[in-house]
RNA sequence: GGUAUCGUGGCCGAGUGGUCAGGCAGAGGUCUGCAAAACCUCGUACAGCGGUUCGACUCCGCUCGAUACCUCCA
């Protein structure tokens, strides 16, 4: 358990050590979708972010609770001003109840994941389950004085508890700025200050989602959830909670506030935001025309790519760049991943069926270059999670790899074993990638290669190239590929 | 306009006050019947302008540029 881990702290603008509050215990939270929608690449990279994170506190052997929510109630669709509901205004458009609507595009959510190799987390609360602990929420809020109610709607009131706290302190905004920068817009009278948000709104007469409240018929507020299923499920104070760097402000902002005015203390001690995706150096968005869901990626069905990018292929893409930095994605990049990580996976069979090959004197000693190996992705995973530094690392592994394949440098039965295990560690168990080269690997279809690279060898031992190149041609319009090596030829699938 | 993050070689993308990232692409070589794969070698990149320093891509300032967010509600 005592590890070095250190993660940076959104709060602090620092990397901490981590620490949790009760070992080996950890409570994480991530805000997960809202389900009105194709899950698309803006889902991906949170989820695959603090997937890392969650197998990497698992291996370190911290017994980790990982929240994370499904938004399935409340929420406006952005380019409507009358403050519809966003699932109820799909609903009304499909003909369909908003909790089938919900219900369809979460569980697209959970096929999406699972081919991204996304673990499920311990708990995936909705907010439309967690209706009680929201308006419980809401009635401590009120209780310590932080919020007021208007006509059914119940809002907080964030000038008076900047007076005590910092309103801002997590996004680095300053009250005053907010309200300087404050547009006249509509429906806004209720409130006594135009910074204020909403715990509860008041349904409008036909409006789908509603729950009763001691207030009014309506649903909570965005950031409410956040607050209520988190303390019901971590406490009032747990490790880490994590989201996009676009949710810093406002929800993390006044998910924090709520806490405190509701709690009377902060609820996180480490606040973690991955970065954003951009296509083609431009945000994605879909009045740009670079809205591009998983399926499409899945299937290379949108006019911007230029080919299908398997589910493994943007998981190693992803990681490939540090969850903090910006994600650039473009046709050149995902093909030099796609490459890249075939690389690897063609490394990790050759070292699965590798035997020791002791050369005696003269032999290249790369214990010591494994260990430091080993070692620099620990030290890369333990610096804020740098899965691009571990990458790079296994990268140098490959080389030995193939050197050794190659009969240009021997190794030892305890370096091998030492090289495996830590392959499978790194590739499989914390970056969680798949392996999807391999294909059909029944000893029925070994049986058959074995066959036919027989056959073809004896043709080539009579320099019957023109059968042995038959075979090959025919073998890789199967997307099979024959490598010729020094002891004979080895294939794998996969163009 | 405000806040935040950032600007690295053909592309993507790490990192650091004074040796190296790594992947893809490209060039040359080794191997090979040919091809593929693999291995070896190669690029003097750090937005611009100043400043601090013996020394800055790395620290400070300014300029330019990019991305996200900016009270209803999400």
């Amino acid at each position: 358990m005592e590890s070095s881990l250190f993660l940076y702290n959104t709060l602090s603008r620092r990397k901490e050590k981590f620490e949790p509050l009760n070992p080996p215990f950890t409570g994480m939270y991530v805000c997960g979708p809202t389900v009105y929608g194709d899950p698309h690449l803006g889902h991906a990279r949170p989820a695959i972010t603090f997937d890392l994170v969650f197998r990497y506190l698992q291996k370190l052997g911290y017994k980790v609770r990982y929240v994370r929510n499904i938004t399935d109630v409340g929420h406006l669709e952005h380019d409507l001003d009358e403050g519809e509901d966003k699932i109820a205004v799909k609903a009304r458009l499909e003909q369909l109840e908003p909790m089938e609507v919900a219900q369809y595009y979460a569980d697209r959510y959970f096929i999406f994941m699972e081919a991204l190799n996304v673990k499920r987390p311990s708990i995936e609360p909705r907010a439309s389950g967690h209706m009680i602990e929201q308006i419980e929420f809401v009635k401590k809020i009120l209780a310590s004085g932080f919020a007021y109610e208007v006509n059914g709607s119940v809002y907080f009131d964030i000038e008076k508890y900047n007076s005590k706290f910092n309103y801002g302190k997590l996004s680095g905004r300053v009250l005053e700025d907010l309200l300087a920068n404050t547009r006249a817009l509509e429906g806004q009278d209720e409130k006594r200050n135009p910074a204020d948000f909403a715990l509860w709104k008041k349904a409008q007469p036909g409006h789908i989602m509603r729950w009763p409240s001691p207030w009014s018929d309506g649903f909570p507020g965005w950031h409410l959830e956040c607050s209520a299923m988190g303390t019901r499920y971590l406490g009032e104070n747990f490790d880490i909670h994590g989201g996009g760097m676009d949710l810093l402000f406002p929800h993390h902002e006044s998910e924090l506030a709520q806490n405190q005015a509701a709690l009377g203390h902060e609820s996180v001690k480490y606040w973690m935001h991955n970065n954003m995706v951009t296509i083609n150096g431009q945000k994605m968005g879909k009045s740009l025309g670079n809205f591009i869901t998983l399926d499409e990626f899945f299937s290379g069905s949108h006019a911007s790519l230029a080919q299908a990018y398997s589910p493994m292929t943007i998981r190693f893409f992803i990681l490939q760049a540090h969850y903090r930095s910006t994600l650039d994605f473009s046709n050149e990049a995902l093909q030099a991943a796609e490459k890249g990580l075939k690389r690897l996976f063609a490394a990790f069979e050759i070292l699965e069926k590798m035997v020791a090959r002791d050369a005696g004197a003269g032999m290249q000693d790369h214990g010591s270059r494994i260990t430091a190996i080993r070692d620099a992705c620990y030290e890369a995973m333990n610096d804020d999670f740098n899965s691009p530094v571990v990458i790079a690392n296994l990268f140098e592994m490959v080389r030995i790899i193939n050197s050794v394949n190659d009969k240009k440098e021997s190794i030892s039965a305890d370096d091998l074993m030492a090289m495996k295990q830590t392959f499978r560690d790194f590739v499989f168990d914390i970056l969680g990638l798949k392996n999807e080269l391999s294909g059909d690997n029944s000893e029925y279809v070994k049986g058959l290669m074995e066959l036919v690279l027989k056959i073809r060898q004896s043709s080539r031992e009579k320099k019957d190239w023109g059968t042995s190149d038959q075979i090959r041609d025919a073998l890789q319009k199967l997307e099979i590929t024959v490598k010729d090596g020094k002891d004979g030829s080895s294939w794998e699938m996969g163009k």
